[in-house]
DNA sequence: GATTGATCATGG
DNA sequence: CCATGATCAATC
Protein backbone atom coordinates (compact mmCIF):
# COMPACT_ATOMS: atom_id res chain seq x y z
CA UNK A 1 0.00 0.00 0.00
CA UNK A 2 3.01 2.25 0.02
CA UNK A 3 3.32 5.20 -2.40
CA UNK A 4 5.52 4.43 -5.42
CA UNK A 5 7.36 7.75 -4.93
CA UNK A 6 10.49 7.78 -2.80
CA UNK A 7 10.41 9.47 0.77
CA UNK A 8 12.63 12.66 0.90
CA UNK A 9 12.83 15.17 3.09
CA UNK A 10 11.82 19.06 1.86
CA UNK A 11 15.35 21.46 1.79
CA UNK A 12 13.50 24.65 1.03
CA UNK A 13 9.58 25.97 0.30
CA UNK A 14 7.49 24.38 -2.43
CA UNK A 15 7.33 27.11 -5.17
CA UNK A 16 3.92 26.55 -6.45
CA UNK A 17 0.68 25.10 -5.45
CA UNK A 18 1.72 22.18 -7.76
CA UNK A 19 4.97 21.42 -5.84
CA UNK A 20 3.53 21.28 -2.72
CA UNK A 21 0.74 18.95 -3.64
CA UNK A 22 3.21 16.63 -5.35
CA UNK A 23 5.48 16.89 -1.54
CA UNK A 24 2.13 15.74 -0.01
CA UNK A 25 0.80 13.10 -2.47
CA UNK A 26 4.38 11.37 -2.24
CA UNK A 27 3.47 11.01 1.98
CA UNK A 28 -0.39 9.20 1.33
CA UNK A 29 -0.10 6.27 2.43
CA UNK A 30 3.31 5.98 4.29
CA UNK A 31 3.52 5.13 8.16
CA UNK A 32 4.78 7.50 10.50
CA UNK A 33 7.54 4.97 11.57
CA UNK A 34 8.77 5.60 7.57
CA UNK A 35 8.56 8.87 7.79
CA UNK A 36 10.67 9.05 11.69
CA UNK A 37 12.76 7.09 10.17
CA UNK A 38 13.95 8.75 7.09
CA UNK A 39 13.48 11.95 9.16
CA UNK A 40 16.09 10.74 11.73
CA UNK A 41 12.93 12.41 14.24
CA UNK A 42 12.48 9.66 17.16
CA UNK A 43 8.84 8.70 17.51
CA UNK A 44 7.40 9.09 21.33
CA UNK A 45 5.82 6.55 23.19
CA UNK A 46 2.63 8.85 22.60
CA UNK A 47 1.33 11.94 21.72
CA UNK A 48 0.69 13.21 25.61
CA UNK A 49 3.75 15.53 25.58
CA UNK A 50 4.27 16.13 21.85
CA UNK A 51 1.02 17.18 20.40
CA UNK A 52 2.43 18.83 17.76
CA UNK A 53 4.86 16.04 16.79
CA UNK A 54 2.95 15.07 13.60
CA UNK A 55 2.74 18.78 12.40
CA UNK A 56 6.14 19.40 12.54
CA UNK A 57 7.41 16.00 10.78
CA UNK A 58 4.94 16.69 8.41
CA UNK A 59 6.18 20.74 7.57
CA UNK A 60 9.97 18.97 6.99
CA UNK A 61 8.63 16.93 4.27
CA UNK A 62 7.05 19.79 2.59
CA UNK A 63 9.20 22.47 3.46
CA UNK A 64 7.09 25.08 5.71
CA UNK A 65 9.45 27.10 7.34
CA UNK A 66 9.25 26.14 11.48
CA UNK A 67 8.50 29.24 13.73
CA UNK A 68 6.04 30.80 15.75
CA UNK A 69 4.85 33.84 13.44
CA UNK A 70 1.29 34.42 12.35
CA UNK A 71 1.81 33.65 9.09
CA UNK A 72 0.61 30.98 6.65
CA UNK A 73 3.29 28.15 6.70
CA UNK A 74 3.94 28.74 2.95
CA UNK A 75 3.54 32.34 3.26
CA UNK A 76 5.23 32.93 -0.54
CA UNK A 77 2.15 30.92 -2.06
CA UNK A 78 -0.35 31.81 0.82
CA UNK A 79 -1.10 28.38 1.96
CA UNK A 80 -1.62 26.93 5.54
CA UNK A 81 -0.81 23.23 6.80
CA UNK A 82 -2.93 21.36 8.74
CA UNK A 83 -2.68 17.89 9.95
CA UNK A 84 -5.95 16.03 11.10
CA UNK A 85 -6.48 13.28 13.26
CA UNK A 86 -8.63 10.82 11.42
CA UNK A 87 -10.92 7.53 12.24
CA UNK A 88 -10.79 5.08 10.08
CA UNK A 89 -13.97 6.55 8.33
CA UNK A 90 -11.60 9.57 7.53
CA UNK A 91 -13.93 11.88 10.25
CA UNK A 92 -11.80 13.94 11.98
CA UNK A 93 -11.45 13.25 15.58
CA UNK A 94 -9.98 16.57 16.67
CA UNK A 95 -11.57 20.10 16.56
CA UNK A 96 -8.76 21.99 14.26
CA UNK A 97 -7.42 25.04 16.19
CA UNK A 98 -6.99 28.60 13.51
CA UNK A 99 -5.06 31.26 15.75
CA UNK A 100 -5.50 32.90 18.52
CA UNK A 101 -8.48 35.10 19.71
CA UNK A 102 -7.49 38.78 19.85
CA UNK A 103 -9.28 40.17 23.19
CA UNK A 104 -8.34 44.09 23.05
CA UNK A 105 -7.75 46.59 20.66
CA UNK A 106 -11.13 45.64 18.75
CA UNK A 107 -12.61 48.77 17.96
CA UNK A 108 -13.38 48.26 14.23
CA UNK A 109 -11.84 44.83 13.04
CA UNK A 110 -13.90 43.46 10.42
CA UNK A 111 -14.15 39.59 8.62
CA UNK A 112 -11.65 41.02 5.43
CA UNK A 113 -9.00 41.57 7.70
CA UNK A 114 -9.14 38.84 10.03
CA UNK A 115 -6.62 36.68 11.04
CA UNK A 116 -9.55 33.38 10.50
CA UNK A 117 -9.94 34.81 7.04
CA UNK A 118 -6.21 34.85 6.09
CA UNK A 119 -5.55 31.63 8.26
CA UNK A 120 -8.27 29.69 5.94
CA UNK A 121 -8.30 31.71 2.82
CA UNK A 122 -6.45 28.40 1.25
CA UNK A 123 -5.38 25.18 3.35
CA UNK A 124 -3.15 22.14 2.89
CA UNK A 125 -5.37 19.67 4.85
CA UNK A 126 -3.60 16.33 5.68
CA UNK A 127 -5.39 14.06 7.19
CA UNK A 128 -3.38 11.03 9.58
CA UNK A 129 -4.82 8.17 11.55
CA UNK A 130 -5.76 9.50 14.84
CA UNK A 131 -6.86 6.57 16.81
CA UNK A 132 -5.05 5.89 20.13
CA UNK A 133 -5.82 2.37 19.17
CA UNK A 134 -2.98 2.13 16.12
CA UNK A 135 0.09 2.52 17.38
CA UNK A 136 1.81 5.91 16.92
CA UNK A 137 4.44 4.23 14.48
CA UNK A 138 1.75 2.36 12.39
CA UNK A 139 -0.44 5.37 11.90
CA UNK A 140 -0.80 6.26 8.21
CA UNK A 141 -0.86 9.69 6.25
CA UNK A 142 -3.94 9.85 3.89
CA UNK A 143 -4.80 11.75 0.56
CA UNK A 144 -3.91 15.62 0.90
CA UNK A 145 -6.60 17.84 0.07
CA UNK A 146 -5.64 21.79 -1.23
CA UNK A 147 -8.78 23.76 0.04
CA UNK A 148 -10.63 27.14 0.12
CA UNK A 149 -13.69 27.80 1.69
CA UNK A 150 -16.63 27.70 -1.04
CA UNK A 151 -19.09 30.55 -0.78
CA UNK A 152 -21.58 28.48 1.85
CA UNK A 153 -18.52 27.98 4.10
CA UNK A 154 -17.20 31.50 4.09
CA UNK A 155 -20.26 32.57 5.18
CA UNK A 156 -20.75 29.94 7.96
CA UNK A 157 -17.52 31.37 9.29
CA UNK A 158 -17.90 35.15 9.04
CA UNK A 159 -21.43 34.51 10.52
CA UNK A 160 -19.59 32.50 13.68
CA UNK A 161 -16.68 35.08 13.44
CA UNK A 162 -18.74 38.32 14.28
CA UNK A 163 -21.10 36.46 16.38
CA UNK A 164 -17.64 35.71 18.72
CA UNK A 165 -16.25 39.31 17.93
CA UNK A 166 -19.06 40.80 19.08
CA UNK A 167 -19.44 39.44 22.86
CA UNK A 168 -15.24 39.64 22.62
CA UNK A 169 -15.91 43.83 21.86
CA UNK A 170 -18.65 44.04 24.09
CA UNK A 171 -16.96 42.62 27.46
CA UNK A 172 -18.89 39.71 27.28
CA UNK A 173 -15.74 37.07 26.28
CA UNK A 174 -16.14 34.74 29.69
CA UNK A 175 -19.19 34.10 28.86
CA UNK A 176 -18.76 33.08 25.54
CA UNK A 177 -18.55 29.11 25.63
CA UNK A 178 -17.58 26.36 23.22
CA UNK A 179 -21.26 25.88 22.24
CA UNK A 180 -21.42 29.37 20.40
CA UNK A 181 -21.10 29.70 16.76
CA UNK A 182 -22.23 26.58 14.21
CA UNK A 183 -18.76 25.78 12.59
CA UNK A 184 -16.20 28.53 14.36
CA UNK A 185 -16.07 28.15 18.02
CA UNK A 186 -13.76 30.07 21.16
CA UNK A 187 -11.89 27.52 23.42
CA UNK A 188 -9.17 28.45 25.73
CA UNK A 189 -5.71 28.68 24.22
CA UNK A 190 -2.90 28.28 27.01
CA UNK A 191 -0.40 26.63 28.47
CA UNK A 192 -1.90 26.40 31.80
CA UNK A 193 -4.67 28.00 34.22
CA UNK A 194 -2.54 30.93 35.34
CA UNK A 195 -1.72 32.02 31.93
CA UNK A 196 -3.84 35.29 31.23
CA UNK A 197 -4.18 38.16 29.08
CA UNK A 198 -5.42 41.05 28.94
CA UNK A 199 -9.42 41.38 28.03
CA UNK A 200 -12.11 43.68 27.82
CA UNK A 201 -15.22 43.53 30.86
CA UNK A 202 -18.28 43.80 31.66
CA UNK A 203 -17.78 47.05 31.96
CA UNK A 204 -15.36 48.19 29.41
CA UNK A 205 -12.81 47.74 32.25
CA UNK A 206 -9.64 45.78 31.75
CA UNK A 207 -9.74 42.53 32.50
CA UNK A 208 -7.03 39.23 32.61
CA UNK A 209 -8.80 36.39 31.53
CA UNK A 210 -7.82 33.08 30.01
CA UNK A 211 -6.03 33.62 26.34
CA UNK A 212 -8.68 32.03 23.40
CA UNK A 213 -8.44 30.60 20.11
CA UNK A 214 -10.31 30.07 17.34
CA UNK A 215 -11.02 26.36 16.32
CA UNK A 216 -13.11 24.95 13.66
CA UNK A 217 -15.97 22.53 14.81
CA UNK A 218 -15.69 18.98 13.26
CA UNK A 219 -18.57 19.21 11.60
CA UNK A 220 -17.25 21.51 9.57
CA UNK A 221 -13.96 19.90 8.96
CA UNK A 222 -15.85 16.66 8.08
CA UNK A 223 -17.98 18.27 5.49
CA UNK A 224 -14.60 19.63 3.54
CA UNK A 225 -12.68 16.56 3.98
CA UNK A 226 -16.11 14.36 2.67
CA UNK A 227 -16.47 16.80 -0.66
CA UNK A 228 -12.98 15.39 -1.47
CA UNK A 229 -13.77 11.79 -1.09
CA UNK A 230 -17.44 12.42 -3.23
CA UNK A 231 -15.91 14.30 -5.98
C1' DG B 1 -19.30 8.40 22.80
C1' DA B 2 -19.02 13.29 21.92
C1' DT B 3 -17.80 17.62 23.51
C1' DT B 4 -15.82 21.29 26.27
C1' DG B 5 -12.49 23.27 28.80
C1' DA B 6 -7.60 22.41 30.03
C1' DT B 7 -3.16 21.42 28.87
C1' DC B 8 1.91 20.14 26.72
C1' DA B 9 6.42 21.47 24.15
C1' DT B 10 9.14 24.88 21.95
C1' DG B 11 11.04 29.39 20.28
C1' DG B 12 11.26 34.45 20.11
C1' DC C 1 3.49 36.51 27.13
C1' DC C 2 2.31 35.11 22.42
C1' DA C 3 2.91 32.58 18.58
C1' DT C 4 3.66 27.94 16.45
C1' DG C 5 2.31 22.73 16.43
C1' DA C 6 -2.08 20.40 18.49
C1' DT C 7 -4.25 16.43 21.87
C1' DC C 8 -5.75 15.30 26.54
C1' DA C 9 -9.17 14.07 29.72
C1' DA C 10 -13.01 15.41 32.78
C1' DT C 11 -17.63 15.94 32.09
C1' DC C 12 -21.92 16.03 29.64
Amino acid sequence: MNSPIPLSLASHPPADERELLRRADALAGYTLWELSAQAGLPIPANLKRDKGWIGVLLERYLGARAGSKPEQDFAAIGVELKTIPVDSGGRPLETTFVCVAPLTGNSGVTWETSHVRYKLARVLWIPVEGLRTIPLARRRIGAPLLWSPNAEEELQLRRDWEELMDLIVLGKVERITARHGEVLQLRPKAANGRALTAAVGEFGQQILTLPRGFYLKKNFTAQLLARHFLL
